[in-house]
DNA sequence: AGCACGCCGACT
DNA sequence: GTCGGCGTGCTC
């Protein structure tokens, strides 16, 4: 194919970047013009030549050619921060689907909100009789703009330039010539705000508390790997066994080489420690980024790492678009966590765009967890990863014992409610100890799945191997095939009439806490008591000062925290999300139980975990009793494979949603037709489409489709051929589609 | 953002 | 007429 046009972004730093502009490659410019490449182009009536970023190549004019211009030229200083994250930018278009502005905004940061902080002010340079009698003279030319400004001027002698340019409505213009008679002063200023306020600056930890015997070996181990050309580290260590050390010491190599570092956090709340522990070691070097920072916050933050200012960047997933000149080292913490996929579009994954990126620009990647994903597990096992393990705490602090207690055997015996006799003795035992107690209750994920009470028999879908969800037209339905079945009245294995959905919220298991232990003072933590700003905060620090002896909660107290009077941790239902309808479930509920585990017994006090199951056989939670990752892996790889799933297979979602029910099935029904004729591979499925786990969301009705292949590249193509299918049919106007790869 | 174009009042 | 400020809209 002749590519003899581009689609081209004008000025990133300073225009709206929602459109692009089409030039000619000139034949001189062929093969030197890419995504990415920054060139000089003509634009606007004057053809005054500017800068521009080539975003994509095409071969079909979509202008009157007549009115395409030429590209003038390459910009010799070619290759910059900016053209790596605009390839990188390419790069999630292609791997997740979305339009390159979309990336693209989601790379670069935006900068329009940023006039409002910092930029122009516009200051009286006059004293205020001189202006009276500008004044008058203007008055009597009627110059209006001039005299609107002037006026305000004498009011206030200091105006920010967005009242100017909104308010006040006075053109640049004016203020040039103003300013050219001296009238007026324009006072460019920028001020960076610096989230680590001063007092926040810590003292430098200088000394190293010498790395043990292990963490030596693996640190060596990937220094090694550095050298030999750098695969993606894996490490997988133990809670406890010292990974931020190992960390550091790679950080400080990097450092040393004059190149910079992004770390990558799941959550800051959650994992505030580590972040301390960054502060004292590398004191000023370092900036932290949140995700409740604005854009312009952000931005301030991206400007003081251009100027050299920063050498370290800790942060959530948007992090890693941070524009550092040389960027040595990536390190992702907490790798397997939920939060590396971003909800918006595009869906991209940080782990995966992170090694993208470290390609790119020649940076190492580090990647951490206890309990890593089945996705990096399976990449190292391929050896496209470096696999380092650490085995043991320091400190000799040991696993707490963790004890699984069958549920259908509570029922057998006349236990209806949610705590199970041997966790109520547990508790008991605890609390007249004056030691504390956690109780985890997974919901997240939770959608509605059906199960026997009697038996643990979950209804699945006899095509996915995942839980059917009871809807309320009163029918079971599979979101990944559609397929569909009457509730049932009773158990198809046991004939137990104790079949149903499992519905319990935090608040039933205080109420029964509460009732079972009168005198035991409780604290709830969930998405409604965590509401406020510090909702966390507040509670996790009520809870470690001791002023509650059970705290009950969702997720979020099994993450980060230490508290060191915990004994017990109570896991109420792990089959809530062993039993999501996803492809995950299993491995989201082995990461929570052995993470909920963890809680118990961090300090000098041994701890104990007990597990309420249906499922006490399941190879989840065999795994996370026995703290057996291997185990669970191996299990779960099989799984994946014979049913197709990622990351052995690939699969490639189609979500779509529109206002109307019937538009929708048909535009579905058009698009697997659609697939159907340009599917090249005989491995490939489609299936689907079915509602979404949520059907409809504010009236909008949502199904997905799914496409499986064992090529990569084979998904990546049929889903470029759909969007330019989907762009041109007036048919899918109402029809909103967004991709999600390999989630 | 910057530039051109068209409109309108003021001045030769 | 024509000069110059002012507002608007477009830039492949």
């Amino acid at each position: 194919m002749n590519e003899r046009y581009a689609d081209i972004i004008v000025d990133i730093t300073h225009e709206k970047l929602d459109r692009t502009f089409q030039y000619q490659i000139p034949p001189e410019l062929e093969g030197r013009v890419q995504a990415g490449t920054r060139v000089k182009i003509p634009f606007g009536g004057g053809n005054r030549i500017i800068d521009g970023y080539v975003i994509g190549l095409g071969s079909r004019p979509k202008y009157e050619p007549a009115k395409i211009k030429k590209i003038a030229a390459v910009a010799e200083d070619g290759i910059t921060v900016e053209t790596r994250l605009i390839t990188l930018a390419a790069w999630i278009r292609e791997t997740y689907g979305s339009t390159m502005i979309q990336a693209l905004k989601t790379v670069v940061p935006v900068k329009d909100k940023k006039k409002a902080k910092s930029g122009r002010r516009i200051l009286l340079n006059v004293d205020q009789l001189q202006a009276a009698s500008w004044l008058e003279q203007f008055r009597r030319r009627k110059y209006k703009a001039k005299i609107r400004l002037l006026e305000a001027l004498v009011e206030r002698p200091e105006l920010t330039d967005e009242y100017v340019s909104k308010e006040l409505k006075i053109p640049g213009e004016t203020l040039k010539s103003l300013a050219e008679q001296g009238i007026i002063r324009l006072e460019q200023f920028t001020v960076y705000r610096n989230p680590i306020g001063e007092s926040d600056v810590l003292v430098q930890e200088k000394e190293a508390p010498g790395l043990t015997a292990e963490q030596k070996e693996v640190l060596d181990g990937i220094l090694r790997e550095w050298e030999a050309g750098g695969r993606p580290c894996l490490i997988q260590g133990i809670t406890g066994s010292g990974k931020t050390l190992v960390y550091m010491e790679l950080i400080e190599k990097v450092l040393l080489e004059g190149r910079q570092v992004i770390i990558l956090i799941p959550e800051i709340a959650l994992t505030w420690q580590t972040v301390q522990r960054f502060y004292r070691k590398f004191g000023s070097l370092v900036t932290v980024l949140n995700s409740k920072m604005s854009p312009a916050e952000r931005y301030d933050q991206f400007e003081r790492v251009k100027q050299g200012e920063v050498q370290i960047v800790i942060g959530p997933r948007s992090a890693l678009f941070t524009p550092f000149p040389r960027l040595g080292l990536i390190v992702i913490d907490e790798e397997h966590e939920n939060s590396y996929r971003s909800e918006g579009t595009p869906r991209y994954h940080a782990r995966e765009t992170a090694i993208a990126r470290g390609k790119l620009e020649g940076a190492h990647v580090v990647l951490g967890s206890a309990t890593p994903s089945v996705d990096a597990y399976y990449r190292c096992r391929q050896g496209s990863y470096a696999l380092f393990q650490m085995k043991s705490r320091y400190g000799g602090a040991v696993l707490p014992k963790v004890y699984p207690v069958d549920m259908r055997e509570e029922l057998k015996k006349g236990n209806r409610t949610v705590l199970s006799g041997p966790l109520q003795e547990a508790i008991g035992l605890r609390l007249r100890a004056g030691e504390q107690v956690m109780l985890f209750l997974n919901r997240r994920g939770y959608a509605g799945f059906i199960s026997c009470r009697a038996c643990g028999h979950v209804v699945k879908c006899p095509h996915c191997d995942v839980s059917l969800t009871y809807h309320n037209n009163g029918r079971l339905i599979c979101h990944y095939c559609g397929f569909e079945r009457e509730q049932l009245t009773s158990c198809p294995e046991c004939g137990s009439p104790y079949i149903g959905g499992f519905r319990a919220g935090t608040q039933q298991v205080e109420q029964v806490v509460r009732k079972f232990f009168p005198e035991a003072r409780t604290l709830r933590m969930d998405a409604d008591t965590t509401r406020g700003k510090d909702g966390y905060e507040r509670i996790l620090k009520a809870f470690s000062g001791g002023e509650a002896d059970i705290l009950i909660g969702t997720q979020m107290i099994v993450k980060g925290h230490d508290f060191p009077k915990v004994t017990l941790v109570g896991v109420i239902a792990a089959d809530v999300s062993l039993f999501a309808s996803d492809y995950r479930a299993a491995e989201r509920t082995y990461q929570l139980l052995v993470q909920a585990v963890g809680r118990a017994g961090r300090g000098e006090l041994p701890g104990e975990a007990v597990i309420q199951t249906y499922h006490p056989e399941h190879y989840s939670i065999q795994a996370a009793l026995s703290q057996d990752y291997e185990a669970f892996y191996e299990e779960e790889i099989g799984s994946r494979e014979l049913m197709g799933y990622p990351p052995v297979s690939n699969l490639l979602a189609v979500h779509a949603s529109c206002d109307r029910e019937d538009t929708l099935q048909n535009a579905m029904e058009y698009i697997r037709r659609y697939l159907i004729r340009i599917r090249r591979r005989n491995d490939l499925q489609l299936v689907g489409p079915a509602p979404e786990s949520v059907a409809k969301v504010q009236d909008y009705y949502r199904e997905v489709l799914y496409l499986k292949s064992g090529e990569e590249q084979e998904l990546i193509r049929m889903r470029e051929l759909l969007e330019r299918y989907i762009e041109i049919n007036r048919g899918f106007a109402s029809v909103h589609i967004q991709f999600d790869f390999n989630a």
